[in-house]
DNA sequence: CGCGTTTGACCAGCGC
DNA sequence: GCGCTGGTCAAACGCG
């Protein structure tokens, strides 16, 4: 499927060209100028995510943001979210619903479950319910970055235009549908997007070691990933690389209705960066993290 | 034995 | 309508 050049940010987000485009059709540091609008302001990844509690701004942020950003906002992500005016008239475009979900769903799969088998006759007539997603980049030689959930791989795909594949994960805990994709940039190949789907309704399980993958735990994992950049310095320097990439407006949605979307590996981040920051952070970080990650250090 | 991965097949959505 | 692609399923398999 060749896309059109003035691809939907839409799709941007959604489809697997999202990495191809994103690498292709403007420069990395572009993307995470996005996440900055353009200022040498760099988010972190937790700003990012609590932003909607602590900066509503950026919802105007992005709104009123340079071309880039403008072709990145898309209600297809963006939905139920009526955390700003001009949110919930984006919202309304779209025909995709997320709050309903965790109990119409949880009928749904049921039902899809039993009938399985016989040529599985997925949903029928609604369109398929898209939780909200959010995508980052992360400078990594490991695909599957530990984040503290437990992930089943799924399926994988080899992806067009790219000479390596995506693998699809869901979250093993019962009852969580949250999934994410991860893939690599084929531009390069030294960058693993990750996109996360939906809304983990669970903590973070308290793994034991044996549970992690061999060569991964929660820290070193990080660092093996390329952790040396994915820690505080991310805000403090222009360095392009771990720099999330965010789909901004989908990121509010997590968080929302009282559980919350916290990839640890973005407070490892904070764990493996030395420095007076890192200090700083472990007062919120003790309410988020688990205590055996954090002795993890 | 339990859990996770691999992999081929199937289905839905979308563009032409 | 057709073909392509993304997303998912589930059996088979591997590993600890």
């Amino acid at each position: 499927m060749e896309r059109k050049e003035d691809l939907k940010m839409e799709d941007v987000l959604v489809n697997s060209s999202f990495s191809d485009y994103i690498s292709s059709s403007f420069p990395l540091q572009s993307v995470f100028d996005f996440c900055c609008e353009g200022e040498t302001m760099p988010l972190g990844f937790m700003e990012l995510l609590g932003v909607q509690d602590l900066n509503p701004s950026l919802f105007d942020m992005a709104q009123q943001a340079p071309p880039v950003t403008q072709k990145i906002e898309s209600p297809a992500e963006v939905l139920n979210q009526p955390a700003t005016p001009n949110f919930s008239s984006i919202s309304s475009a779209s025909s995709e619903t997320v709050n309903d979900e965790t109990v119409k769903v949880d009928d749904q799969e049921e039902d899809q479950q039993k009938t399985k088998k016989q040529l599985k006759p997925k949903k029928t007539n609604q369109k398929r319910e898209r939780e909200p997603r959010f995508a980052f980049m992360t400078k990594s030689e490991v695909d599957h970055l530990e984040d503290g959930y437990r992930w089943r791989k799924y399926g994988q795909k080899a992806v067009k235009n790219s000479s390596f594949p995506r693998s699809y994960y869901r979250c093993t805990t019962p009852s969580c549908n949250v999934k994410k994709r991860v893939e690599r940039s084929f531009t390069d190949p030294s960058i693993v997007i990750t996109t996360y789907e939906g809304k983990h309704i669970h903590p973070i399980p308290i793994m034991p070691r044996s549970s992690l993958p061999a060569g991964v735990h929660l820290s070193s994992g990080i660092s093996a990933a390329g952790a040396s950049s994915f820690g505080m310095e991310i805000q403090r320097t222009p360095s392009h690389y771990q720099q999330p990439f965010v789909n901004t407006l989908s990121a509010f949605n997590f968080g929302q209705n009282g559980s919350s979307f916290n990839p640890s590996f973005l407070h490892e981040r904070r764990f493996c960066s030395p420095g007076p920051s890192l200090l700083k952070d472990h007062g919120l970080l003790q309410d988020i993290v688990p205590r055996h990650m954090l002795k993890e250090e």
